[in-house]
DNA sequence: ACCTGAACACCGTTCAAGT
DNA sequence: ACCTGAACACCGTTCAAGT
C-alpha cells in the first residue's frame, strides 16, 4: 500500500521479513481451508495451524475473521482489476470488436488461472462484499470499462456509465455459474466466446454509430 | 411437497397444525435474523427465540443449521420457477420479443417484490448452493427457459441449451448488483430494460431468422 | 405428538507470558 | 518484534425430561 520510495534501503529488516512470511502463510493457509473444508469450516485456528503458526500470531496481523477474509478477497480482486486496466494502452482507439474481445480475454484469464482459488472465493464475497476496499475495487474495474468504451473508434456510447455498470455485472453470472460447475477447459472456451457475442451485441444496440455523425454546424 | 390428495379428511388434526405453525414461524424468524443481524451473526438460538421456540424444537425440523437455510432459499427460489413458469402458456408461439419481455419482467416481479429478502438469500446460496433441491430448481427454471425460447414464432435457436445458460446467469448479475446496491425504483426500471435489450441482442445474434427457413426437399 | 433447556464439544478472540 | 497457548464467552447439536 504504501512502499517507501527511498530506493536502496533493503538488508537487515529480519523482523518485518519474519512477519511478512508469515502473513504470507496466512494468506496462502486460508485459501487452502477454503478449498478443501468449505467457508462454513473455515476456522481461525485451523487456518493458523495450516500456516504453522498460533492463534494469537494470526490475530496480531488480522483484527478479526472477516478482516482475514476480506484481506484474500481483496488480493484477488486487485488481480482482476489489474488485469483489466493492463488492456487499457493495447487496445486505445481501436474498434468495439477489439475492446470487447481484450476485456472478455483478459477477465477470463485472470478468473480460470486458478479456478479453485476463485470458485472458493465466491463464498468469501457474500461475508465481506460490503467491505469498503472490496466496493472500491468494483467501482475501480467499472470506472477502467468506461474509459475502454469510450475510446472506441466505431462507436459511441450514450450513457456509459449504465451501459458498462450492465455489462460489468453481467459477465459475472455466466463466470460464476462456470467456476461452480468445474466446466472444462472446450466449456470454458465456449463461454468465452458467447459473452463476447453478447458484450458485443448489447454494447451495439445502446451505442450510436461514429459514420452517421454530422450534426455539428 | 406431497399434500395428501384425499378430497375431504382436514379437521382435528390439531397436533399437525401446531407443528406447521412452528415449522413457519421459524421459516420467517430465520428471514429476519437474516436481514438484521447477516448470515455470520445467523444463530440457530437466536432463529428459535425470535420464532418463539426453544432451540430442541427447532432441530426437530431442521437436521442441522444448513437445512435450515436450504429449505428457506429452496422455498424463495421456486417461487421465482413458478414465476417463469407462470408465463408459459401466456407467450407461447408469440415473437422472441414478447417472450424476453415476459420472461424478465416475471423474474424482476418475483426478486423485488421483497427486495430484502432476495438479498439477504444470496448470502445463503454460498453456504448451500451445492444443495441438490437447489440446484434441481435452478435446472427447472433453465428447463422452462429453453420451452420457451423453442416457441418463438420468428425466431429458431440452433443451440437452445447454451443460449438460455448464457441467458439465465447472464441476467443474474445485474440482478445481484441492485439488489446489493438497494436501487432505487426507477433504476430498477432502467435495469430492466436494458436486461430486455441486451437478451434480446444475444438471442438475435445466436438465432436464424424463420422467413428465410425453406431447406425442405 | 410436541416442546424444553441443561450439557458437551467446538469456535472466535484475548492476553499474560515467553523468546 | 514477534510468537505461544490457556482461558472465556458463545455457537451447533443432543437428549433426558416434561406436557
Amino acid at each position: 500500500m504504501f512502499a517507501p520510495l527511498s530506493p536502496i534501503k533493503p538488508r537487515k529488516l529480519p523482523q518485518q521479513r519474519r512477519s511478512e512470511v508469515t502473513v504470507q502463510a496466512v494468506f496462502e493457509a486460508c485459501i487452502q481451508v477454503l478449498l478443501d473444508k468449505g467457508i462454513e469450516r473455515l476456522t481461525t485456528t485451523r487456518v493458523a495451524a495450516r500456516a504453522g503458526v498460533s492463534v494469537g500470531t494470526l490475530y496480531q496481523y488480522f483484527p478479526n475473521k472477516e478482516a482475514l477474509l476480506a484481506a484474500v478477497l481483496q488480493h484477488h480482486l486487485s488481480g482482476v482489476r489489474d488485469a483489466v486496466t493492463g488492456i487499457e494502452e493495447g487496445v486505445r482507439g481501436k474498434s468495439l470488436a477489439e475492446i470487447v474481445d481484450a476485456l472478455i480475454n483478459a477477465l477470463f484469464d485472470a478468473k480460470f488461472a486458478d479456478p479453485a482459488t476463485s470458485k472458493a472465493l465466491y463464498a468469501v464475497v457474500a461475508v465481506v462484499g460490503e467491505s469498503d476496499a472490496v466496493m472500491r475495487l468494483t467501482m475501480e474495474a467499472q470506472a477502467t470499462i468506461i474509459r475502454l468504451l469510450s475510446t472506441a473508434s466505431d462507436r459511441s456510447f450514450p450513457h456509459v456509465e449504465s451501459a458498462s455498470f450492465i455489462l460489468s455485472t453481467a459477465v459475472t453470472g455466466p463466470v460464476q455459474a462456470l467456476l461452480d460447475r468445474n466446466g472444462s477447459v472446450v466449456q470454458i472456451d465456449n463461454v468465452r466466446q458467447q459473452l463476447k457475442l453478447l458484450s458485443l451485441a448489447y454494447l451495439r444496440a445502446v451505442s450510436t454509430c461514429h459514420a452517421v455523425e454530422l450534426d455539428r454546424a
